[in-house]
DNA sequence: AGCCATTTTCTACGGAGAGTAGAAATCCCG
DNA sequence: CGGGATTTCTACTCTCCGTAGAAAATGGCT
């Protein structure tokens, strides 16, 4: 169930939070800046390759080959792909209905009214 | 995020499906007969109960200590299990909102229904 | 009480995944 | 074409998990 390590998971929220495709060397530097979470770490740009290339084959990041520099960005939204977690996890009980029964109990309201609104009336 | 092993997973989907606690000799023995999934293996019965405590430790599995031969359980309910673990997913995103449109987008009609059903009214 | 079979704990090994990065190969710009 | 930038290869380490033997603990039976 493609279940993310540490690092992978930082190269992803910044892919997710920047609508271009970036380069390893920009990720190196964001990674740097550390703007929330770990502490600022210096990595060497072949890390962050690494990790790239172990992301693309998850099929969770795409690389532009023909730039120069190549340029990777995510393969689907942040959004979506945490939806497609949530239901991968829904499938693995046999009783779905339960599941959810139990699932709708731990959303805030606020949710719970997100959820009214888009299943729509009948 | 406890992620299970396949071994882990074969424990808990049997102390799930069965409401008595169980010994590690039984859990062996059902294994054995392997009613699902990976051919029937034979496993010594230490294995079972190194799992058992690795279960333990993450908190999925509580240990009856006075019985002698000590018998095992789950803590929580599959589908309340399940339920938390979509949640956990749920809240790794910022936006949930948009996470529960895709997702609602990503379940079958009768499980909408369902959700209709138990969100209620207004 | 003492012994032995059963049970539990300790220790360990091998393989996979992930963090990390140097060495080597490749690629262009000037 | 040469050299700096970029990418690929290779590798080491750590942790997790499957697996199980060795060792320790336990408890019933004589």
């Amino acid at each position: 169930m493609a279940t993310l390590g540490d690092l992978e998971r930082t190269v992803m929220e910044l892919l997710w939070a920047t609508p271009e495709a970036l380069t390893a060397n920009e990720l190196r530097d964001a990674i740097a800046e550390a703007p929330s979470g770990e502490t600022g770490r210096e990595l060497a740009v072949t890390t962050v390759l690494t990790v790239l290339s172990r992301l693309e084959k998850k099929g969770l990041v795409e690389r532009e080959r023909n730039s120069r520099p190549h340029r990777y960005k995510s393969v689907t939204s942040r959004e979506a792909h945490t939806a497609e977690l949530m239901h991968e996890v829904l499938v693995t009980a046999p009783d779905r209905e339960a599941v959810l029964a139990r699932f709708i109990g731990s959303v805030s309201e606020t949710e719970a009214q997100t959820l009214r609104k888009l299943l729509g009336g009948s």
